[in-house]
DNA sequence: GACCACGCTAAGCGCTTGCTCACTTTCGGC
DNA sequence: GCCGAAAGTGAGCAAGCGCTTAGCGTGGTC
């Protein structure tokens, strides 16, 4: 079994601005345990076992268990959210930047699947109003995408039908691989973004 | 509230087959129950409670609550298998089949949604066994849409670069649908049915 | 060297969970 | 009208859950 710091930690690396570090073990250990078993079947022992520390020691550095996956889903929305802005303002063409966009997201979801899955699928065992909170952050990784696509559109660059579904259906495709990639399957992170890229390029039908 | 005959009854009928009356009973209470929560934060006594039934009820019909995952999954992903098999072997060009095949899987996620998203993503909570004869369905599901995808390309019909990765594509977008599809949301099953067709046809390169 | 704030643990509380069991009700066959 | 099987119930068990609390060791301050 590989530890907390090879696997969530390694992947992304997002997670330095945590502390303290006993706060940023645990974090890393809940989002190894709510990938690999989603979070109502995680326990809080599950999770301070993992970090090495008690039962206890969670509760030291969060309120709740739910407070750790708030956490966990606003930094991975952060991050998604990063990677689509930075993609959509680089110079170039809308082609280009609609490339760029699926392929870094493509393999943000590949390469940091266990983030990306805890990220883009335990959103509904969040409460009320962090759930609100995320989901926010959500539209916004929409919009970023969507104006790239206007812009094409615009440009004269993409031939699109439904501007609204193709941004959606998109993302819901980049968004899959969290469910789908295989560490120790065919493809590298590197190639299923190419793939996409070029996938996506058809769907927005570029000339 | 709605009742489980109207949503997970009324949406699919595929439970028809199940026997006797409490027991499809029990399974479509089930269907919902996971639907909205997920597996393992749905409790037995919820189950039993939406079939109008005793908690203790519940283990007359089934041995224990994974047996009940265990048949939604392998009806639902027999459903879905006729589905892709019934498009595939219809008469037409691979377009048209491809096409039929994508717009009906996807009406069948997005207007059963609460029977495709049990099936689609709760597959991790079961055994290990259950987990392998599901998986050998879904191998089936994707050989079925891969199939008209290389006749496709043989009838010179499609302009694919990587087959198996289209394929799972492919598979990928229409799946997703369960997971965001909103029966308030904007949309009706056909139209994204249709959207989707469309998408599609374009990431296969029909000329 | 007495002090105390801090990070942490061992033990365990109250509650819910999946599941069981002794028992009652229902009903077709004779 | 009696009988046995099948279907369902109410109460509850053992185990595990999220979370709390009393107390311990340690490092910095005066």
């Amino acid at each position: 079994m590989t530890t907390a710091e090879e696997t969530a930690g390694g992947e992304a690396s997002a997670w330095g601005e945590v502390t303290p570090d006993a706060a940023r073990r645990l974090l890393i250990a809940a989002v190894e345990a709510f990938a690999e078993r989603g979070y109502h079947a995680t326990t809080t022992r599950d999770i301070a076992g993992r970090a090495g520390m008690s039962p206890a020691a969670l509760y030291i550095h969060y309120k709740t268990k739910e407070e750790l996956l708030h956490r966990i889903s606003r930094i991975g929305h952060a991050k998604a959210l990063e990677i689509l802005q930075t993609a959509a303002r680089r110079e170039g063409t809308a082609t280009e930047r609609l490339a760029d966009q699926v392929s870094s997201f493509v393999r943000w979801h590949a390469g940091g699947r266990t983030t990306a899955r805890v990220v883009q699928y335990e959103l509904d065992s969040l409460g009320p109003e962090a759930r609100k909170e995320i989901l926010a952050l959500r539209r916004q990784c929409d919009a970023e995408v969507r104006a790239v696509i206007e812009e094409g559109v615009a440009a004269g660059e993409f031939d699109v039908l439904d501007v609204k579904g193709t941004t959606l259906a998109v993302l819901s495709l980049c968004i899959d691989v969290a469910r789908w990639f295989n560490v120790e399957g065919p493809w590298t992170p590197d190639e299923v973004g190419a793939l996409y890229a070029d996938l996506v390029l058809r769907m927005v039908g570029v000339k």
